[in-house]
DNA sequence: AACTCGTGGAA
DNA sequence: TTTCCAAGAGT
């Protein structure tokens, strides 16, 4: 008779488990062993036989790659990686990089602040520290953009020291195999303490990437493939009959939506952008200039007032774009420069290679709006 | 604690 | 179409 692991209780208190401690290693040892076999390869990843070998991961490369995979399927990061290793191989290079050639490699990624920290973390490595990556937990995790997951992502798989990893994958993992009834975000904790005991001090750097493997391949948010996995005799929310029902989660809330108007100035082959604030949405992101992003649908006065000059403007038509909090519904509209027209703020830039102009991803979709009604 | 902060793939 | 949600951090 197999037996599955207790719950914690709604508390918070953890309720020692007998059966966890008996089957710890049973369980550290088959997810390790389905590590092996799986051979799962990704750009950045030492394989378990080469670390064995003695193969020691590049911590730079491990950084670059956990700020990049936060909140980042590892698909959409993984281009972005290998751009960024073979232009700036070492953290001495990243941070003798101009910021606005690190903002413009990063476009397209999100969560802009990642980049921003990303170079300033890069300074102050190279500059504080000789160019080496601290070891200790505490050190990491004074790093800009270094949180409580990756501070452990990296002492666990660069250096192969203890460390717990907590990342969406465990949650869903852990919260499977103990049905827990607590809904996320509340349940943080108690999966902190489970994914604790449970982490392996034998092949530290292995067993972390093998349990985010495990929710990234085996014990996926849709469709689990319980057949396939080395934990499912211990499985409590396979037991339910219903293991995709994990983790529960407490109500979302709704998306408002939000408009604007930007302006698709174009002229001699150029089209006009200007850099966005330092901080917030899109920080220091290169953008179509335009009027404020407001909760209801765009003011006539506003749109006058913000307009650079008076042409024959033309509705490109309008560019919808969801983000975390609010979607956004942008209107493009289209003019040529007035001949002597220089811009106050911001610049022209070359249409050609606007690809390499450093825009995110809304905005390259306003720029491409445009160019289908005015082709230059 | 609850917000802010992007994007794109999958179902 | 909508909804979910990715190797989360900062405030």
């Amino acid at each position: 008779m197999l037996s599955t692991i207790a719950p914690v209780s709604r508390t918070g208190k953890h309720e020692r488990s007998p059966l966890l401690t008996n089957a710890r290693e049973a369980l550290r040892s088959s997810l390790l062993e389905w590590y092996d076999r799986a051979g799962r390869s990704l750009p950045w990843r030492v394989r378990p036989e080469d670390r064995a070998a003695g193969v020691a991961p590049d911590p730079y490369a491990v950084w670059v790659s956990e700020i990049m995979l936060q909140q980042t399927t590892a698909q959409h990061a993984a281009p972005y990686w290998r751009a960024f290793l073979r232009r700036w191989p070492t953290v001495r290079d990243l941070a003798d990089a101009p910021r606005e050639e690190v903002l413009a490699a990063w476009a397209g990624l999100g969560y802009y602040a990642r980049a921003r920290n990303l170079h300033a973390c890069a300074q102050t490595v190279a500059n504080e520290r000789g160019g080496v990556f601290p070891q200790s937990l505490e050190d990491l995790r004074a790093l800009p953009r270094v949180g409580e997951y990756t501070s452990n992502a990296i002492r666990a798989v660069a250096f192969d020291k203890p460390a717990s990893v907590v990342d969406g994958n465990v949650e869903r993992v852990l919260t499977r195999m103990t049905a827990m009834q607590t809904p996320l975000p509340g349940a943080r904790l108690e999966i902190r303490v489970l994914a604790a005991e449970l982490a392996s001090p034998v092949r530290p750097g292995d067993y972390a990437q093998a349990i985010m493997d495990l929710g990234a391949v085996v014990c996926t948010p849709k469709s689990p493939r319980c057949s396939a996995c080395p934990w499912s005799a211990w499985c409590a929310g396979r037991r339910t009959g219903h293991p995709a029902r994990f983790p529960l989660r407490q109500k979302k809330k709704s998306r408002p939506v939000r408009w604007g108007v930007c302006f698709h100035v174009t002229g001699q082959g150029r089209i006009w952008l200007r850099r966005r604030p330092e901080t917030g949405l899109l920080g220091a992101m290169m953008e179509l200039p335009g009027t404020g992003w407001t909760d209801s649908a765009p003011d006539p006065t506003e749109i006058d007032k913000a307009c650079p000059f008076e042409a024959d403007w033309r509705r490109a038509g309008r560019v919808r774009h969801v983000f975390t909090h609010f979607s956004l519904e942008l209107e493009v509209i289209c003019a040529a420069a007035p001949e002597g027209w220089r811009p106050d703020v911001g610049g022209w830039v070359p249409l050609t290679g606007i690809d390499q102009a450093g825009l995110p991803s809304v905005m390259m979709k306003a720029v491409r709006l445009g160019l289908e009604t005015r082709p230059v």
